[in-house]
DNA sequence: GCTAACAATGTGAGCGCTCACATCACCTCC
DNA sequence: GGAGGTGATGTGAGCGCTCACATTGTTAGC
C-alpha cells in the first residue's frame, strides 16, 4: 500500500514501533518519560523506515520554522562574505537553518523586497548585512513581527546593530601614522553614503584634531583597487608633500600602492599607506599592507546570539560594538623629514 | 478577540472580505475563474489585515518548501561567493527561497550532516558548491530523494556536476605562454586533493605534451598567497632557466608576483605570469595579472536551472561544462632570449 | 420555458505533526 | 487494602492551508 516514494510519517514509525505517533513524537523531541527500551525501539523503526521529520507539519503547529534569514548586498567582499560564514555557523550550532537573500541593489524597495522574501518564508528572525544603502519603507520595518538587526549597517530610528566601531578604526589607523611622525596625511574615503565610510573618515579626522593637525587632502573612492588608483594620485596631486595615505579599504590600498610605485615613490619610505579590512591578500601586497583587521567571524557569531536571544524571549535586542585592531605590516614608516618634535 | 499579534489566517481574510477561504486561496494563488471585482475585495482585505500567507502549511498540504539547499566549504573565496550569489539570485528569480550551509571541513561525514540539515529542512533540491574533499557516505547519497548537483566539484558515481572546464582552462593558461615563445614554463597547482587542482595541471602538461615541450618544475600550494610567494620561489630555484610560471589561481600568482620582485625578476621581461580566477584585484596586481576567466555567475545560474528543471519534473540531471577566458594582461610577455624557430 | 453548460464560489477533508489531557499500570503508605 | 501518588503511554483536536468535489447563479439553446 502506498507508492513506493511515499515518505514515511509518524504513524508509520508508531505502527512498526509498537507504540502510539504520540511515543515517537517523545522520542524525537527527546522528552522525558521514555521507557529506554520503548525508545530503542522507536529509534530503530525510524531507522529501518528511513523516516525523517516533517518540518511543515512541525512548523505548523509549533508555530516556528526554525530559520534565520540573512540579507546582504555584496557576497563577493572579503567582509560579508565572511559575516555570512560564521552567521551560518553559529545559525546551525543554535539549531537553525540559514536563508540567505541577495540585495540587487541597495534602495529601499529592494531591502524591502527581500525583507518581504524572506517573510514569506516565515523566517523567525532576520539579519541585514548591508553596510549602506536606503532605509527600507518604514511600514514594512515597523509591522514586522520577528526581531531584526542590522549589522554594520544603518537603518536609523531605533533598529538595533551590531558592528566593528569603525569610527575606532579609523581613528587607530590615523593615530599610527601621527605617531610615525606623519603629519601631511591624506585620506581615501569609501563612496560617501556608505554608514562605514562616514565613520571611518570621521575617526581620520577626529584623530587628526586630536593631534592638532590640518587634516590633509581627502578623496572619495568606492571600494575598488581602480578607485583606489586614481584616488592616491589625486591626493598627491592636490598635496604633494603628502607622506602618508590612509585608504578606507585594502582594496583600494591595493590599487593605491600600485599606482604609488607606478609614480615612482617608494612605499614606506616616500609615502605610508594604512587599509582597511586586513584581506588575505594584504600580507602580500608590495610591500605587505599595514591594516585595520575586523572580526568578521565574532560579529556574525554576535549577530546570532543576538537574534537567538530576541527569538527566545529576550525582549531587548542591545546594538554592540566590535573593537578593530591595527595589524602593522610594511607599508608604514617613520615619515621622511619627521619634524623633530611632536606638536601638542 | 484573539491576542493582538495573533496574525491574521485565510478565514480572517475571507471573513472580512465576504467570500470563503478557498477564494483567498484562489486569488492567492492566482487562479483563473475569480470575478475581477470579488479579487479586488480580498486583495483589499489581505491588505488592511496585513495577512501573509503561512508558508508551513502550505508546504504541509502542497508537499513543497520552496527551498533550495546550497552548501558551500568556503564562502571568503572569490569563486564559491561569486556561485552562491548568483545562485541566490537566480533561486529567487525562480521562486524559490534558498537556505545555506557551510562546510567546517570537506570530510565526508560533514558533508553528510550538512545534507541531513538540509534535508531536515525539507529542501526541494541540494546543490552542493565544494570543489574538493571527500564524498560523503554514499548511503546518504542514495538514499537521497531530492535532485542533486556538485558544482565544480565531484561526487564520484553519477552525480551530476556542473563545472567551469578546468582542463580547458590550464590547457588555454599554457598555451598563451607557449605561443609567447616561452619553453621553460613551471607550474604552481594548488592542493593535490582539489579536483580543480588536478584539471588544471592536467590541462598545462596537455598543453606541453602537444607542443611537444617538456614540462618545467610544478610544486603544489594551498591556494593562499603565502604558498604562491614560496611556490615560485622553489620553482625558479628547481630550474633557474624557468621564463614562465602558470600559477594555478590568482591569489597564489599575486604571491608569485611578490617574490618574483623581491628576488629581483622583473614581470613580465624575465618571467611572465599567468594566473586563474580573474578576482578583482588581478587587474590591480603589479603588473596586472594575466589570467584565465571564470564565468561564476553562469555557473550559478546553470544549476539553478538544472535543479528547477528536475524539480519540476524532468528526469534528467545532466552535466555540464562552462567554458573558461583568457585575460591577457601584463604579467605575461614575450618570452626573453626565445628560440628563433619555434618546435615541433 | 425548460434543460444543459459553464462560470463563480463554497464545503469538507486531511496533510503530519504537537499540545493538552486522559488513561493505565504499578507502587507506596497508613 | 483502598486512596493517592507517579511514571509511561495513548487519544483527540487542531495548526492553516490546498485539493477534490458540491453547489449555486447565469447564460445559451431548441
Amino acid at each position: 500500500m502506498g507508492s513506493p516514494t511515499a515518505a514515511p510519517t509518524m504513524a508509520h514509525v508508531a505502527r512498526r514501533a509498537g507504540v502510539s505517533h504520540q511515543t515517537v513524537s517523545r522520542v524525537l523531541n527527546d522528552a522525558d518519560a521514555v521507557r529506554p527500551e520503548t525508545r530503542e525501539r522507536v529509534l530503530r523503526a525510524i531507522s529501518e523506515l528511513g523516516y525523517r521529520r516533517n518540518s511543515a507539519a512541525r512548523a505548523l503547529v509549533t508555530r516556528r520554522s526554525g530559520l534565520i534569514g540573512v540579507i546582504v548586498d555584496e557576497l563577493r567582499l572579503y567582509g560579508p562574505a565572511s559575516t555570512v560564514s560564521s552567521i551560518a555557523q553559529a545559525a546551525r550550532e543554535a539549531g537553525y537553518g540559514m536563508t540567505l537573500d541577495l540585495l540587487w541593489d541597495v534602495t529601499g524597495p529592494s531591502v524591502s523586497a527581500a525583507l518581504e522574501h524572506h517573510l514569506s518564508q516565515s523566517v523567525e528572525a532576520i539579519v541585514l548585512v548591508a553596510a549602506h544603502g536606503e532605509t527600507p519603507d518604514p511600514a514594512v520595518l515597523r509591522d514586522l513581527d520577528v526581531p531584526l538587526i542590522a549589522l554594520d549597517g544603518f537603518l536609523g530610528a531605533g533598529t538595533p546593530t551590531a558592528g566593528v566601531d569603525q569610527r575606532a578604526g579609523g581613528a587607530m589607523a590615523t593615530r599610527h601614522l601621527l605617531d610615525l611622525g606623519h603629519r601631511r596625511i591624506g585620506h581615501i574615503t569609501g563612496p560617501e553614503d556608505w554608514p562605514q565610510s562616514q565613520a571611518r573618515q570621521a575617526g581620520y579626522r577626529e584623530a587628526m584634531e586630536q593631534a592638532g593637525v590640518r587634516p590633509g587632502p581627502v578623496v572619495t573612492g568606492d571600494w575598488s583597487p581602480r578607485s583606489g588608483h586614481a584616488g592616491s594620485l589625486q591626493v598627491l596631486d592636490q598635496d604633494p608633500s603628502t607622506t602618508a595615505i590612509f585608504v578606507a579599504n585594502d582594496q583600494m590600498a591595493m590599487g593605491a600602492l600600485r599606482a604609488l610605485a607606478e609614480a615612482g615613490k617608494r612605499v614606506p619610505e616616500d609615502v605610508s599607506v594604512v587599509g582597511f579590512d586586513d584581506i588575505p591578500e594584504a600580507s602580500f601586497a608590495q610591500p605587505p599592507l599595514t591594516t585595520i583587521r575586523q572580526d568578521f567571524a565574532a560579529l556574525g557569531r554576535e549577530a546570532v546570539r543576538l537574534v537567538v536571544g530576541a527569538i527566545e524571549g529576550a525582549d531587548e535586542l542591545p546594538s554592540t560594538l566590535v573593537p578593530p585592531r591595527l595589524v602593522a605590516r610594511a607599508s608604514s614608516g617613520r615619515a621622511p623629514h619627521a619634524p623633530r618634535g611632536r606638536r601638542r
